[in-house]
DNA sequence: AGCTATTGATAAGC
DNA sequence: TGCTTATCAATAGCT
């Protein structure tokens, strides 16, 4: 909601995200009091700014917010050792922490975003690296498709195999069927004409079978497996 | 914003009181976590519904603000006794392993390593991605070129000045030696021929001083700034 | 900090 | 609870 509408994601612009937040921090706490009253919730809010600076709102009181939230979660356990144990614990997550914040500042880079402290020479590298990753990537992309389609080929083939099959069939019943008519033709002059109507209909059903059922099996199955595949033929 | 706007006071309908505070919970939430994203800031949000029940978010840990929070009030006596201590650090250093772990993993995407869990739909958004990324990046380089190149350009515009007062200079003082010279010559021609030598090398030096310097100072310094630049001539 | 054009959130209603 | 729509509110981009 504004003159045009943002991606949620970091603002790079220093000043802009200063501004940014202040309006939003405005509207957040002014939404989390409303809430509270609307609602009658008890709610509890803690920001800090980029710059470390601390901003709360509690509808009632922070202390007994935090109270309430940690008896909620309800999860006090008794260790022993702990001055050393916390050190250690401590340093373990500051190591972490500054692993993480490393690797962050990488992935910004190499999301293109926040480039200002990188010179030509490192641009030029974190380029190059780009280039290899995307030529793997589209390798693999490319190769998921091939396989695919090759599937899809293979199948195409048989279910082809198989119309081939069925049309053979179909061709011999085809033929049974018209020979069949031939001698209840034949027997049924010497009869009566009295069931006539059976005769051109029992003729047409041969040959009804005979076009239609090649194009309908044949053709689209042709289609399925030929278009991606350009391979049969 | 809604059908009609409502004073901002209790909800005496409970149900509609519950209505409302699910969909204002929801949205209140979704800008936390905008503000979080947007500006860099840590933010940590408890609601209470009135029938006590627990909904929280933050934007890194709940904890670790808490933590932040009861440092920064410089309030520690109220909660976390040494034995929680522990447990929190534990549990801070999980959650940053994890992250750490999740970063890494998303890093060896992006690098278009260990590609092997990721379908097509996946690849294609990778391969968008790193292409925006290049040209973000592509931008930064050649901007910085461009600048570089100007500020050689516009340094070379700078000498090349220089060079064409100087080459006045040295033409007028080339004049005044060579006026000097003739009154020289013939007051000497009046005296005597025993200083003849002088007379050619006076000549000589006014010639030499014409052509070579025009083409030291003026050459080399046009390739300088013409070169990289095209905008001059 | 203040102003609008826009987008976003949400009150009603089903 | 989820969806839709008409409205109101928040805020992005400027000044």
């Amino acid at each position: 909601m504004g003159r045009g509408k943002i991606a949620i994601q970091r603002i790079d612009n220093s000043s802009s995200r200063q501004v940014t937040f202040s309006k939003r921090r405005k509207g957040l706490i002014k939404k989390a009091k409303e809430l509270a009253i609307l609602c009658d919730a008890e709610v509890g809010l803690v920001i800090f700014s980029s710059t470390a600076k601390l901003y709360e709102f509690a509808s009632t009181n922070m202390n007994a917010v935090l109270e309430r939230y940690n008896k909620s979660k309800g999860e006090y356990q008794q260790l022993q050792n702990p001055a050393s144990e916390v050190k250690f614990w401590q340093r373990e997550a500051a190591i972490l922490r500054q692993q993480l914040e490393d690797l962050r500042e990488n992935h910004r880079y190499m999301m293109g975003e926040q480039l200002y402290g990188l010179g030509v020479k490192d641009l030029q590298n974190l380029e190059n690296k780009l280039e290899m990753s995307l030529q793997g990537i589209r390798m693999k992309k490319e190769q998921i498709l091939t396989d695919e389609i090759q599937e899809l080929s293979r199948r195409g083939n048989l279910i082809h195999q198989e119309n081939v099959e069925l049309y053979k069939k179909v061709n011999i019943i085809r033929q049974e069927n018209s020979e069949l008519c031939k001698k209840v033709c034949s027997t049924r002059h010497v009869n009566a004409e009295s069931i006539s109507p059976f005769i051109p209909f029992g003729t047409n059903f041969g040959e009804d079978l005979h076009v239609p059922i090649h194009l309908q099996l044949s053709q689209p199955d042709r289609q399925l497996y030929e278009t991606p595949a350009r391979k049969t033929d």
